[in-house]
This record gives C-alpha cells, sequence and structure tokens, in this order.
DNA sequence: ATGAAAGCGCTAACAC
DNA sequence: GTGTTAGCGCTTTCAT
C-alpha cells in the first residue's frame, strides 16, 4: 500500500497526497479532508525510507555510547529518545562496548543510515575513528572532548565547580585525609576530574599525598581495588572522592566485605549521580552531571547544527554545571582511621549541617 | 557521491558495482577488484535507504522495551543489538516508559521505518497496539504473553523452575513464613511469578497466608512499602521472594533503614538476577532469567520468521529456563522473628551447604 | 559477464 | 489549487 492506492481511492494526483500529509497550506480543506479520511480507513503509513531518499534527510541522529549497560547511559538514551520523538526524529543507537572495531563498525552503520548528525558520549575515543564522518560533514556533538571545528559541537563539563563542592564538604567534617580515585588516566575526563580535585584541595591548603590518588578504571571491581589498596596504608584515608558512583558503588561493597561502616568510619563521594545512587546501603553523596541535562544539550546542539545553513568555523560550545548532591555516604571524621576487620555499632551520622536534597 | 560516481571512475556501469558489492559471483575478478578499489578509494558507503527502497527489506529489527533505564533491559538491549550486527542488521530501540501513547507511537515508527520484525519486551501491554503490526504482517516476538498466531513468536518463561528451587532453598534453611511480594496483579506475568510460588509452596505442603502476599509495583519503591507492610504484622516472615530483583533491592533498602540486618535476621530472594545482583550489600540471591537468552531467543525468532516462506499457523514457541542463583541474601531462618530496630552483630552465615555461584 | 533500463515510494519543480 | 513528471540511489530483470 503505497501513496498511489491513497490516491487512487481518494480520487486525487498523488501530489496532493502528499501535499496533504505534509500540510501544505494549498490544499483545498475539502480535498484535504477526503485525503485524510482515506488514509485513516486504509492505516496508511508513509514509507520513510522513500521519503529519506528523495528529501535528503533521514530524520535520523547516532547516538553512540561506550555501553548501555553501564548505568550512566541508558538515561542519556531515554532523554536523547525523549526528544527524539518530540522532534519526529529516529535514534540510531549504537554501543561500542569499548571496542574500538564496534565503534568503526558503528560510525559505517550511521553513514550507512545516512544520519543527520551524530552524538559521541563515550569515555574514551580515537579521533580518527570519525573521519568518514567528519568528511561527510555529518553534524558531530562531543561530551568534553572534541575539537573544535566547523559542524561540531562540544557539551564540556565544569568538573571543578562539584568537585570543589565535594572536597569543602569533607573538609568541614574534619577529613583530612582525602583520597581521590580516578578513572583511567589515558581518557582526557578522567585526568580532567583528578585535576579538578587537586586545584580543589589546593585551595583549601589540603595536602595530597600521592598514595592517597589511586588510578581506578570506572568499575565497580575498580573501586574493590582501590580501597583494598587503600587499606594497606599505614595511615587510611577517612574520606574517599570517586571518579564515578560505580567506583564508589565498589567501595561501599568492599567497605562491607572489610566491616567497614560507611559513613561512620569511612565516608564516600562519588561522581555522575546515576539513580542508582540513591538506592545504595547507604545512599551515596555524589557530584551531580545531569544525563537528562546532557541528552538534552546534546540533541539541541544536533538540531541546531542541522538547521543552520552555514557552518560556523569553530563549531559550539556548551557548558554543563555539576554540584555535589548530599546523601547519607558522608559524615564527620572519625577519631581513628578506619581499619579491616572492625565492626562498628552504628553511631549517629552527621553532614555539618549541610544540606540534603 | 553515489553509486554511479563509482561506476563511473571504474569505467563500469552501475550495475557491475552493485552486483559487485552484494558479492555475485557472475563478476569478473579483474572488474571486481578495480570497483573495490573505486570503493576505498572514495570510501564510498552504500545508501541503505535506497537498498531498503527497492528491495523491500530495511534491516531493521524493531525492539520495544518498557524502559531502558529500568536495569533489567539494557542488557537485552545490548544483547540484542550484538547479534544485529553480526546479522547486519540495524535495531530500532523504543521505550515506552509504560505510556500506552509512547507504545502507540512506537509502533507507527516502526511501520513508518518499515522493520521487518519487532521485538515486544515490555511487562504489560494492550494487545490491540499491535493491530497495525500484524495486520502489515510483520513477524513479532512476545516473551511470555504473546498470542499463538502466524509470524508470531513467543518466549515461554518456565517461572515454576525457578520459582520452586527459590521455595525449596529457604525451605531448607527452615524457614516457615515465606511471604512473597508480587508485581501488579493486572500484569500476566506477575500473576505468573505469584502462581508458579503458590504451586512450589503448596508442593512442599507450606501454607501461605494471604497476609504474606503482598503485591508490589516492581519498583525500589514497591519493595519498601511492601516491607513495611510485612513488618506491622504480628509474626513477619523470616524469608521473602520477591517478584523481580528491584523489589527486593527496595526490600534490602528498607531493611536497613529498620535496623534490619540481610541475612540474619532475614532472608531475601529477587527474580531476574540483573548485573546489579551481584553488586548489593549482600549480594543478592535470586532467580535467574537470562537476559542475554531473552534477546538470543528473541532475535532469533525474528530471524526464523523472516526468512520463512510460508508462516507457520501458529506462530512459535520457545521455552526459557529460570534458575536460582545463590548468593549472600539467604541465610538459616533466625530463632525470633525480625523487628523493627534492632540490630544484630553479624553471624555465621549459612545456606544450608548449597552451592554458590 | 556486462550494460541498459525499469521502478521501489516519495518530494518538489514545473505546468496549467 | 492541482496534476504531471523528473528524479533520489539503488537492485533486478532483460538483452546482448
Amino acid at each position: 500500500m503505497s501513496i498511489h492506492e491513497v490516491a487512487r481511492r481518494a480520487r486525487v494526483s498523488i501530489a496532493t497526497v502528499s501535499r496533504t500529509i505534509n500540510g501544505v497550506p494549498t490544499v483545498t480543506p475539502q480535498l484535504s479532508r477526503r485525503v485524510w479520511k482515506v488514509i485513516e480507513e486504509l492505516g496508511y503509513y508513509p514509507n520513510t525510507q522513500a521519503r529519506a531518499l528523495v528529501s535528503g534527510r533521514s530524520r535520523i541522529f547516532g547516538l553512540i555510547v561506550s555501553e548501555i549497560t553501564n548505568p550512566f547511559f541508558p538515561e542519556i538514551v531515554q532523554g536523547f529518545e525523549d526528544l527524539a520523538v518530540q522532534h519526529n526524529y529516529e535514534i540510531l543507537t549504537t554501543s561500542t562496548v569499548h571496542d574500538p572495531k564496534r565503534m568503526a563498525l558503528s560510525v559505517r552503520r550511521m553513514i550507512e543510515r545516512r544520519v543527520e548528525g551524530v552524538a559521541i558520549v563515550t569515555f574514551g575515543m580515537e579521533e580518527e575513528l570519525f573521519d568518514d564522518l567528519k568528511s561527510r560533514q555529518v553534524p558531530l556533538v562531543f561530551i568534553d572532548v572534541g575539537p573544535s571545528l566547523p559542524r561540531m559541537s562540544n557539551i564540556r563539563i565544569d568538573y571543578l565547580h562539584g568537585i570543589r563542592q565535594a572536597v569543602q564538604h569533607l573538609a568541614a567534617l574534619r577529613h583530612e585525609r582525602i583520597a581521590f580515585i580516578s578513572g583511567p588516566l589515558a581518557l582526557k575526563t578522567a585526568v580532567a576530574r583528578q585535576r579538578a580535585f587537586l586545584q580543589a584541595m589546593e585551595e583549601i591548603g589540603l595536602p595530597v599525598e600521592s598514595k592517597y590518588q589511586i588510578e581506578g578504571n570506572h568499575t565497580m571491581e575498580g573501586g574493590i581495588e582501590a580501597l583494598k589498596k587503600l587499606l594497606t596504608l599505614p595511615k587510611s584515608p577517612t574520606g574517599i572522592i570517586c571518579s564515578n558512583d560505580m567506583t564508589a558503588i565498589g567501595v561501599m561493597r568492599q567497605s562491607y566485605e572489610e566491616g567497614i561502616t560507611i559513613p561512620d568510619d569511612l565516608s564516600v563521594i562519588g561522581f555522575d549521580d546515576i539513580r542508582l545512587a540513591q538506592f545504595t546501603i547507604p545512599p551515596l553523596t555524589t557530584v551531580k552531571m545531569s544525563q537528562t541535562e546532557i541528552a538534552r544539550l546534546a540533541f539541541h546542539a544536533l538540531l541546531a547544527e542541522v538547521q543552520r545553513k552555514m557552518p560556523s568555523l569553530n563549531g559550539s560550545e556548551y557548558i554543563l554545571r555539576t554540584s555535589l548532591v548530599l546523601r547519607d555516604s558522608t559524615a564527620m571524621a572519625p577519631k581513628s582511621p578506619p581499619q579491616r576487620g572492625r565492626r562498628h555499632s552504628p553511631s549517629v551520622r552527621g553532614n555539618g549541617g549541610a544540606l540534603r536534597e
């Protein structure tokens, strides 16, 4: 069943059907009604491929994420889809599972489907993988790591704002030995977070010993290993800031194994504020980097670029603020540092009078 | 840049280019090489829309999930995508967020993009929403709730197998007061799980008082509320089986609030075995319903249906086994039932000698 | 084995 | 205001 069938039954030309569907105002209301009636009766839905082919616009955006099974991403995917629905776009989501081959394949799939733009929301990436996209002038939006070129937008993350709040929160709770578990330092974003931490510490004159800086890998397992390392130290930290929430969850998980009570023995702060962070035991204090907002910025960046006739020379830049969300994984620094094997009876928790969400 | 450009540069007809790309064996190796060379040089990727238009095959499968942000689904999405990549298909994933309007819109979007098949992996659904798909003979695969009709496959879940193991596990640990927190009883799947529970209890002669059957809603919040209710009972249960893992996580969350230690005071079993279940504190004993396997079965059901010339009269049926995965949220029944506000020091845990994963 | 040409379902320019 | 027609980029007959 095609536009011809509709035209035939409504006794008009296919052009009129096309005009009716696309709301071209010249169509007589009477004809329009007749056409719509047939469309309803037939349950006719236009063929998007044909439309795309002739119009040169696929109405598809690509969305590349590191791995959809990482709880950080589904919120972004959902946010992106919500906007797509609103704007009559389709989303082609691909999950690279950290495999450059898969990433390259993603790019290829996107080009073959003639997407109008691609949002790249991955932790790490090899820039040259996107050369094919660039050479085709496909609008791209990156999180935090992209170059400033025409047709490319960047969402820069203001890590310092949130991480400074995290550091100062711990400091206000009398923590002096504060550790930072970073992501893989091969990733720009991981380095940026670490740098923000160091700067925030320096601002308030707290020294950071290198033994308190552990390189993690943004996974729960990484958090587990990192905590184990920290606990071997003669003076283990009383507060830990993690480069992402999964790491923090790993730290909490291992604390449980070690008989360390959070937040009484140890304060833990995450980063990202994934939904899960509300559901940990105890609920996780963390630096929020709104996934919905990322989706919104990314989508609108692409939309703007698609609608723009002349691309600006350096692309566009957007800024995303981060900020601390207080929950229950932080408390006053304990008198004695946490040790393996002890079990505390729960003491009164405090967070220095800071506001809870 | 189109097939014409390739043809021009390789000094062949567009038909030969097409044949080369599609591996039609009649093409002379020499010509084939020449064509491929140009394709590489140009970085030519065929236009999928044009291909789909002329061939009538979009090479897209639809995947409708309830909500991508529910941790149960991303694994399915990933599994589905992995298979799609292998088979050169694209996935159009839509998340209905439990909104019938969104669901209807999903169906519409799928039809407009001319998907070759749709996997419907949602908790609840209104059948008539798929009428448009059915009338177009689009192959459909349902989880657990679909009708037996041509072009429609069903993956039936063997709930009883896993839930029986769960019940017997608790019984072996001397639990006698076992509660069941179901999903919304408006959902077939929720009823099926509850029925499996009741049958398993009856098999071993354990009575189920109605006050131990709580209707939840498959969310963490539901688990929290359910536990609160159970704790108001004069004799609260010593073991709880939940209709899904999120509910179980809610129960554990609330136990923490109430000062009830798991598994010492209370044993908790979930259902689904989402990845998160490994990461709760303590790790959750749960009935596994493999998401990867669901994805695999669903994808192959669609693939089989697409390749089948004559649809079978009643569609196809597949069975998915469930089975118990032992972790640390279950232990011997306590002497006294759990009460609010008590805190136990951790006692030795046991699980009746059952095998851990 | 290769090329010419028809046509997939639609939009948009151009007639009337 | 409406119809006619030329493609969009490709696959697939049908000739040769």
